[in-house]
DNA sequence: TATTGTTATACTCTATAACTATA
DNA sequence: TATAGTTATAGAGTATAACAATA
């Protein structure tokens, strides 16, 4: 293998590295922006992303798998939601093991706000035009195919 | 506000919290490829991550800074990688209360192994052609400032 | 006095297993 | 027998505070 070679391969290595250093350096960033935004909500990051995950009523099990963690995960963060005054427990009419959350008036103003104060303040939103965010739409839906 | 306004708004809005959770999605992919390339060296992630930081020698407190992991935290991680013989402990020549940890023969041959694992099987390098990689990155890097 | 690395300890997050009530 | 949710408990990861050695 020729040198020239050998260091366009190096450079290859090195670009692909340095992207991947980038998104996780963004992402992070996002979510302690994420967390920042919570705090100010008095949620932690678990509650805040069941609220926003719950456009009107779903059952518990199938949260867990939106919030990609163990069902018994889900009786704590429902229980503080509840305790807030921002969701409820119903049973499910046609299955009597399935608890449903709905979210309640108070709790959907809260999600309500809570979605417009995460998307205002985005680096997505704040630092690229729409034509640069269709872009990285487009790149990022080929990486995750 | 026109109704054809609202709707153009919530266009993007959607958009935006559609890239957001791509970025994360994305990104979570990545980290779980990395967890298990670092499985299959034997090594927890934070361990991997000090390796890879580690080019030749560098003072423990400087790792604690690039792992943005508190200090206490890098003896334990320092005290595993040395009982794989991958790194070794050396006190600083200049400055006496600092320790350097110096990468080992052995840990500089896993170390590339690790870094061409990672590489060869990152979404970026599989994915994206080199071009997009270059147009990614450029997006990143505006997000990132 | 301040800083490096260490130790002990505590806290958070998450998973596992056993349990109940339903199906 | 299997599933939804609960409970108790344990593990990993990380931070805080006190300490010894050195600057």
């Amino acid at each position: 293998m020729s040198k020239r070679l050998q260091t366009e391969s190096d450079d290859t290595i090195e670009q692909v590295d340095e992207i991947a250093q980038r998104l996780f350096g963004v992402t992070e960033r996002m979510r302690k922006n994420f967390q920042e935004t919570c705090d100010s909500f008095d949620l932690t990051a678990a509650q805040a992303r069941t609220l926003l995950a719950l456009n009107d009523r779903a059952p518990m099990r199938n949260l867990s798998d939106v919030l990609q963690c163990d069902a018994s995960n889900v009786t704590g963060i429902a229980d503080r939601l509840e305790a807030k005054d921002l969701v409820r427990r119903e049973t499910s009419a046609s299955d009597r093991r399935v608890t449903l959350l709905a979210i309640t008036p108070k709790g959907e103003r809260v999600r309500r706000r809570l979605q417009e104060s995460i998307n205002a303040s985005s680096p997505v939103n704040v630092k690229l035009s729409a034509a640069e965010q269709t872009t990285l739409g487009d790149l990022l839906a080929k990486l995750d195919t």
